[in-house]
RNA sequence: GCCCCCAUCGUCUAGAGGCCUAGGACACCGGCUUUUCAUGUCGGCGACAGGGGUUCGAAUCCCCUUGGGGGUGCCA
């Protein structure tokens, strides 16, 4: 079942939905019920529920089991934080008598915030969590938590209780960081005459130094990047803030942790000018960098998971038939984006040429990476030619120059000096010995120009390095690209000539 | 502060009292392959947090200490 929390009407934000469904279909995981699909217990945005929250509300609040509260945000916060300044713990005091139904109507008419809270039984619980055992809670322990809010929408503790009953939810799993939430759910499932479903709570996903995994992560980077740069003086506050594209006091208040403050499209540009890397956080961002989601499925499910002995290479399918609760862990799991990396090469290499080809166009379209107009022949060849390869981005950083025009290419001053000017200028020599024989090959293909090359050292008695190095940086700028057949093939007879031309004339050109 | 959870190589993990001289993968180090990069391949380094019990026997069970994490919202 798919079923969209959206009850915080304040933060919702237009279009996440339609996103979070996309990263699904994305990674392969489907639903049997919910937006799109449908199914008995529609609707299945909590948004279009609110009748059913409603009801219930009405029961608590009739059974006695629920009661007004008058207390603004801001009050409550002021509570806290005395409470906290004076290092006691700050529990919210239910009134000896409970506001009626009538007081709750004058207060609304006051213009005055009205909440509804559960009355928590003041008595321990024992809630049971299919991974972690039993887990007691003290008497008193669990605050009187808000249930509706003053705006009338239901908090998420009330909507998903109310809702796993209606949906006849069996299994709740879900992260580490709702464990303390257990014994409110469970006691207002109580109230109501509920089932309680099984409860198993996921170890937590960390970043390598320990902190909790979150897109948050994404400002944090950044966030320190641009301080970095006030630091040394680079920057000033201003320039940042002209950078973003947004003005002085809302840069301000983002550096001040306000991550709402800046959007990503903002976040990124401060990123590239500081020279920071944005850490991929969200399903979305590691499509964009070229994983494949059989990638990146396996390697998450395997964090706090494993299926037992030495498997470690499972599909979504295998990963189906393998699971169970009983081999899901209790330690939270770190990050770890090497071992992402070799998984990721690891399938790259495995798939098979049709399905990389379908995860490339996907990768190239998705990034919009200049590849993506090539034709599926093309990709393909470019694709073997690239074999190794770690991430499907990594084509294009290796071959990209290969299907750009030749006033893309820039020569790298350290490829020049050591492999074209080096010795007196052998390098260029080499190109120039080269040029009027590299055109006769016929066909042109990587078999063919592998052979012509070849054919060429032995008479000169040089090491195919000797030739094959000139010629890459020639075509390529640089002295990384596919091996040189594939190279040459992939760019074409023409544009080799031409690029080899460019090349020797531009020799002395500084 | 209070409540709760957790603890095997640097990282993800295997391990259900004797199969453990603790296995695999990533990372790291070294060799090989290679016309560049990346692959590939062979080998090496490397852990049961500490202390008490229980037991003939403990990585596995119990307790304490220490360390890490989560929660403490009209967020989810």
């Amino acid at each position: 079942i798919l079923r969209i929390e959206d009850t915080d009407i304040q933060r919702n934000i237009e279009g996440a939905d339609a996103k979070l469904r996309e990263d699904l279909r994305w990674l392969g995981i489907t639903w049997d019920e919910g937006p799109g699909v449908g199914g008995p217990c529609a609707p299945y945005n909590q948004s279009e529920r609110l009748d059913l929250y409603r009801a219930a509300e009405r029961k608590l609040l009739e059974s006695g089991r629920a009661y007004y509260a008058f207390d603004t945000a801001e009050e409550l916060d002021a509570m806290r934080k005395e409470a906290s300044a004076k290092k006691i713990s700050f529990r919210y005091t239910r009134p000896a008598r409970f506001p009626s139904d009538a007081d709750a109507e004058r207060a609304r008419a006051e213009g005055r915030s009205v909440v509804v809270r559960f009355a928590v039984p003041d008595e321990p619980i024992t809630v049971h969590d299919d991974i972690l055992g039993d887990v007691t809670f003290g008497a008193g322990e669990v605050e009187d938590l808000v249930i509706v809010k003053s705006n009338g929408w239901p908090t998420y503790h009330f909507a998903v209780v109310v809702d796993d009953e209606q949906m006849r939810v069996t299994h709740v799993l879900r992260a580490q960081e709702h464990l303390m939430n257990t014994p409110k759910h469970v006691f207002m499932q109580r109230a109501l005459g509920y089932r309680t479903p099984v409860y198993a709570h996921l170890p937590l996903v960390f970043n390598m130094d320990g902190t909790k995994m979150s897109k948050r992560d994404k400002h944090k980077v950044v966030r320190a990047a641009v301080k970095e740069k006030f630091k040394s003086k680079a920057w000033t506050k201003e320039e940042a803030a002209l950078v973003a594209l947004c003005e002085l006091a809302v840069l301000e208040r983002w550096l001040d942790k306000a991550d709402t403050e800046l959007d990503m499209a903002q976040v990124g540009r401060l990123a590239e000018a500081a020279g920071a890397v944005v850490p991929e956080i969200e399903v979305h961002d590691f499509r964009l960098s070229g994983y494949l989601p059989e990638a990146l499925l396996n390697f998450v499910a395997l964090i706090g998971w494993s299926p037992g002995g030495d498997r470690e290479m499972l599909t979504l399918d295998e990963m189906i038939q393998a699971f169970s609760l009983d081999r899901i862990n209790k330690t939270a799991g770190r990050f770890d984006r090497e071992k992402l990396l070799a998984m990721n090469t690891d399938y790259c290499a495995s798939v098979g040429p049709k399905r990389l080809l379908a995860a490339f166009k996907d990768w190239a379209a998705a990034s919009g990476s200049p590849l993506a107009s090539l034709d599926a022949a093309t990709m393909a060849r470019a694709l073997e030619a690239c074999k190794g390869m770690r991430t499907l981005r990594d084509v294009e950083t290796k071959a990209g120059i290969l299907f750009a025009p030749n006033e893309a290419v820039q020569y790298d001053p350290a490829a020049v000096k050591k492999v074209l000017e080096k010795n007196g200028g052998a390098g260029y020599a080499m190109l120039e010995k080269l040029l009027p024989e590299i055109g006769t090959v016929e066909p042109w293909t990587a078999a063919g120009v592998d052979a012509l090359i070849k054919r060429f050292c032995d008479a000169l008695g040089a090491g195919l390095g000797d030739v094959a190095q000139p010629l890459r940086v020639a075509v390529a700028g640089r002295p990384v690209s596919p091996a040189i057949g594939d190279t040459l093939e992939l760019l074409g007879r023409e544009k080799t000539l031409q690029r080899l031309k460019i090349c020797i004339e531009s020799r002395g050109a500084g």
